[in-house]
DNA sequence: GTTGTCTGGTCCACTTATCGGACCACTTGG
DNA sequence: CCAAGTGGTCCGATAAGTGGACCAGACAAC
């Protein structure tokens, strides 16, 4: 007789492995590598993900149909340059929905991370620190190159989740990145002004090194607030 | 070269229909059902799921086995008490993971909820208020009665998170939910001083209908040390 | 060059989980 | 008592994944 929640039940679906494969290989291709990068070989990734080739050969046949990846017999099997058509392509549907996950995303941003970068100041180890430190300067180091690659943003906010040592906010910033990668949300993280984007950085970064949690909190809480400007006046 | 992420893959597992059917039924009770309550009959389920029945006769055979429920034959399935065993049963040592979990369960709603309540107090439509007040009413009846069941704590919450007018948050909700289904933390909720619960939850919906954002913050903060220190100490 | 060992490309027999349907045994309410 | 609805059981069909074999192209070492 209560009746809060909507439907109860949502339909079971059994998840095919090639989809799970083809969304690890996405991530692993967003986080750490750049076009012209040869993926892992087949018979490798199918030790690594515990799984038979096949179903790494089917999940790599949907990302060369996407355009993301192009194997080469013998060679190995490379990241393509992301073209701007396999942003534009999949139907103007899916950007309204693109739109409209983009802005929740940012909410619930502005809503866990400025607590996320107090409980970091409190929390961060020295060799936390220095990770995060590593990034930043790694980031600083490219944009200074005029090489502004996608996924570094995501690798700071990460760094800083991971000093909260709290596998929950782990597991939900995991699901956060499934979410993006399943609208095809590339480009909201650095895309834009990259400079500013970084000033944000440092100030957490030099906020959470002096164990300062008010300032962490106010610092990442201005940060979003610029990454939101900026993404939000993309469309 | 960048090494910021630990192992970048996990192993990929096909997931079993059965198993996510007795998630969603073990949810199902936990939300909407006592003790003694039937389930719906398995062809009902296996409609409602798009599942095979013999599916579903899997998943309950398992939820039976755990001994949440009993199924009679020519009667229908009906959910069983939850006896003290079942909690404690299950091995030591998945004792200690479920404290750890609780415990950053904790941590991370400290972080989530307060500016979650915030938002719920600028954005809550009046149809959504009076849902959450329902709601509240009807724990302060059952709790007059001395009647405190499990799985209401969660649904205030809940109610305040749709207010959000977020289906991130929503998802994310959904995830922890079933962090907690996987450790069988069942108990985290209400037990405990349900009145000061109760209390804490007045204070916040009182906050939200006059959409006064920070006082919402400050009294879900305060409601979730109050659950904090409650849960803490039963270990 | 030649060779050995990588790589991806292809095929196939085998296993497994799920489906979907049939039929039975039992309970319940009219 | 009986019709309708429930869980209990069984089984053939289907789809997905597995694991192995073999091929052809690439590429580095010799």
């Amino acid at each position: 007789m209560p009746t809060a929640i909507k439907s109860d039940f949502e339909v079971v679906r059994r998840n095919k492995v090639y989809e799970e494969v083809a969304k690890q290989i996405e991530r692993l291709i967003l986080k750490k590598l750049k076009p012209g990068d040869k993926l892992p070989s087949e018979r490798e990734l199918a030790e690594l993900l515990r799984v038979s080739r096949s179903s790494i050969r089917d999940a790599i046949r949907g990302l060369e149909l996407m355009g993301l990846v192009e194997p080469r017999q013998g060679a190995g099997t490379i990241v393509r340059e992301i073209s701007p058509d396999s942003l534009v392509n999949p139907f103007a549907h899916a950007l309204k929905r693109r739109q409209e996950l983009v802005s929740e995303l940012l909410d619930f941003r502005r809503m866990l991370e400025p607590p996320l970068a107090a409980r970091a100041a409190t929390h961060a180890s020295p060799d936390e620190i220095s990770e995060m430190e590593e990034i930043l300067q790694r980031q600083e180091k490219k944009q200074a190159q005029g090489d502004a690659s996608v996924g570094e943003d995501t690798e700071f906010h990460y760094s800083i989740a991971l000093a909260s040592d709290n596998s929950v906010v782990l597991k939900v910033l995991d699901i956060l990145m499934d979410l993006l990668r399943d609208t095809r949300e590339r480009s909201l993280q650095v895309e834009g002004r990259p400079q500013k984007s970084l000033a944000g950085h440092r100030r957490i970064l030099s906020a959470i090194r002096r164990h300062d949690a008010e300032a962490a909190k106010d610092a990442m809480r201005r940060h979003i607030e610029d990454v939101e400007e900026i993404v939000l006046n993309k469309f």
